[in-house]
DNA sequence: TTTACAATCAAATAATCCCTTGACTATTAT
DNA sequence: ATAATAGTCAAGGGATTATTTGATTGTAAA
């Protein structure tokens, strides 16, 4: 049973991955590998507050402490996201007096939380 | 400047959120308080490992094997991701002799992911 | 000018998540 | 039976990310 004792045990593979379908697998690879950031854009989506957030945002432009309000937080946790959908491109601000009004730089995403909105309730009722 | 000392402040506020704009606050409250766990689906696409395997899963049925050499990786982070992917109803498998397959549950996903990368290209082409 | 408040920022903590490692199960072949 | 291989599982490290707290900035009103 002793594992590493000398190099036996049949020569131990060198790679440890020997896949088993490597017609599929080569076809496959090119378009694997050119598959990177994506994820990006649902990352934005992955977490309940910003899917929150950007729904509210979908139904009306508000301001920072609107936000936080519908969400349950903190001033600061609401402008956190606020600022990240921003970086992300997702949502857009305007300053009036003291407060900063957030809105969504366009209504792709919101359609698309409201689509799964929409789809998950039609599951409930089954 | 001094802060807590005596209650001072005109009566420091209650609760710290004083939203601005009360009337869409309490119109949106219960549409997003029902929001809950939508981000769920979206957070099996908020990593470019499980975005490839579910592009490679809506091209072929693969084993795990296939998937880590795919994916560049270990069984067990196949196997992992798999897995994950299977407990949120977005794959299935069945077993063969030594392997287990794994395909997509349905096609929606695939097709979302497909659309994705393929909206990604035409932005890389401006 | 002083006070109040909306918003942001920085630092620290809390929570989450991906992946590795090594052990384990199950199936096939020698 | 023994060995080899496909796959799974549990525990932990390491990295990222969400949230809290307290301080700071900027604007508006008293």
């Amino acid at each position: 049973m002793v594992k590493s004792q000398g190099i036996k045990m049949s020569d131990t593979p060198v790679c440890q991955v020997n896949c088993i379908h490597e017609d599929v697998v080569n076809r496959l690879k090119p378009d694997i590998n050119r598959i990177e950031g994506i994820a990006y854009i649902f990352k934005a989506l992955a977490d309940d507050t910003r899917v929150k957030i950007i729904y509210a945002l979908s139904q009306a432009e508000l301001c920072v402490c609107d936000v936080a309000a519908l969400i349950n937080s903190t001033k600061a946790a609401a402008s956190y996201h606020l600022r990240l959908l921003n970086h992300m491109g997702l949502a857009k601000y305007r300053k009036d007096g003291k407060l900063v009004y957030y809105r969504l730089a366009d209504q792709h995403i919101g359609n698309l939380v409201s689509e799964m909105i929409k789809v998950r309730s039609v599951k409930e009722n089954d």
